[in-house]
DNA sequence: CGATTTTCTGACCATTCGGTCAGGATGCTT
DNA sequence: AAGCATCCTGACCGAATGGTCAGAAAATCG
């Protein structure tokens, strides 16, 4: 009935190997599983605290089997890291002058909040890494994402001179965006602790979401380009 | 000249034990030394990261006089967290609704700012707590803090019914100057690689400061009560 | 079916972990 | 000086660490 199986070993269900599965479908699942349960044990326990032991029984594996699929512990959160990073710089789409400050910033707010909510584990495990002092993000940090910020910053003083925004310092401002956003993640326990909730509803991440943009825009006098005087 | 010394002993200049040197002053002193590099150690690794080899290390100790002096890891750990959280309440002084929305809220900023300048290790070990769960703090979160916050959030409700400000959710906005002073602390890695700099400097922090007060406040349509129409 | 390649894992290794402890070093009191 | 209490630390312990590897188990191929 159940096909296979390798009489007593593993006390645990492995359960899934059913039948003869294709190619490299064993491998996929494999490799999905030990990343996912990589992200919560680093995002939880940094890099030196997280043990590939628990990698391992939280992927419901043998330690060797992640070390076969992963190499080393390190290549395994470095792996990590550019996947995360390439989410992040998903939604690092360029912008224009001619754009409308209001949209662009509420857009900014609102898909840094995805990002947030998405990928819970992966955003802890950036602020981890960066707690840490970002000793292996350094290089991405003085390079990448600092060209991306300064060219931003250009556009927001751009936006200033035009008298669509305040002229506020605009790479304080990113860091406020930032900062606020990422805070629903990496500080989840703090907000729920405190707030009496056991988790944050879609609900709640749109209200957050409109309370920052309002507050955020206002605070920098964003007027919105296609005349809305209403104030 | 420099007084009895074990001969060969360690390596390293432990050079301070002068002479005779009265009661307890060794002591408070490694103590002192002690919990300043565990600050950093645990900060920078987490609990289950951080190694008492590693602290003893930078105290400039035998890692049994780590623990002669503290005990265990764990309470270690315990100790630098309660001595955070005194330092944070030591500035949750009470307010109320007779008070100017604009001077609490700006105090508030300044304030909160300062605690994590003058104290970036204890912030970032307050954060790595957070991160994991906070394992050790949900108690503090969950009481003592929680009836802080709604405390605070009840006087900001009062304020926008009387049109001092505008009616935005008070708990929001507490996280929101939470986490945007924070970031300075936590992400400083970050920060500096963004913009350049080997280190923040007074002026930049209340540079920073300034903008934060500035934004935050208009954001939420605070009005100074002592007439100050100057839009 | 047998042969070969790929996938997997238990046993093992050197190192480090938090913690204990006997006993040496030191300071204080008389 | 002697006695005593406190302070300190090297040696050690069992457990856990990241990583290796020989060989079992499966999949693939002829």
């Amino acid at each position: 009935m159940t096909g296979p199986m390798t009489e007593g070993s593993a006390p645990a269900e492995r359960g899934a190997r059913e039948q003869g599965e294709a190619n490299g479908v064993t491998r996929r699942r494999n490799e999905r599983e030990i990343l996912a349960a990589a992200e919560r044990v680093f995002a939880r326990h940094g890099y030196r605290g997280a043990s590939l032991q628990a990698i391992a029984e939280q992927a419901g594996l043998p330690k060797s089997n992640v070390l076969y699929y992963m190499g080393s512990k390190r290549g395994l959160y470095v792996r990590l890291l550019e996947r995360m990073m390439e989410r992040w710089n998903a939604l690092l789409d360029d912008i224009s002058v001619e754009d409308d400050p209001a949209e662009v910033l509420e857009a900014f707010i609102r898909s840094k909040m995805q990002l947030s909510r998405r990928h819970p584990e992966g955003s802890r495990l950036f602020a981890a890494e960066i707690l840490g002092g970002a000793p292996f993000l350094q290089e991405y940090l003085r390079g990448e994402l600092r060209d991306w910020v300064q060219a931003r910053a250009r556009i927001f003083e751009q936006w200033a001179e035009r008298g669509l925004m305040d002229p506020v310092d605009p790479v304080w401002l990113i860091f406020l965006i930032w900062s606020a956003t990422q805070h629903y993640a990496d500080f989840e326990a703090q907000v729920l602790g405190i707030t009496g909730r056991d988790a944050l509803s879609d609900a709640d991440v749109e209200e957050i979401t409109t309370f920052l943009t309002r507050v955020i825009l206002k605070g920098c006098g964003v007027r919105s380009r296609d005349a809305d005087p209403a104030r």
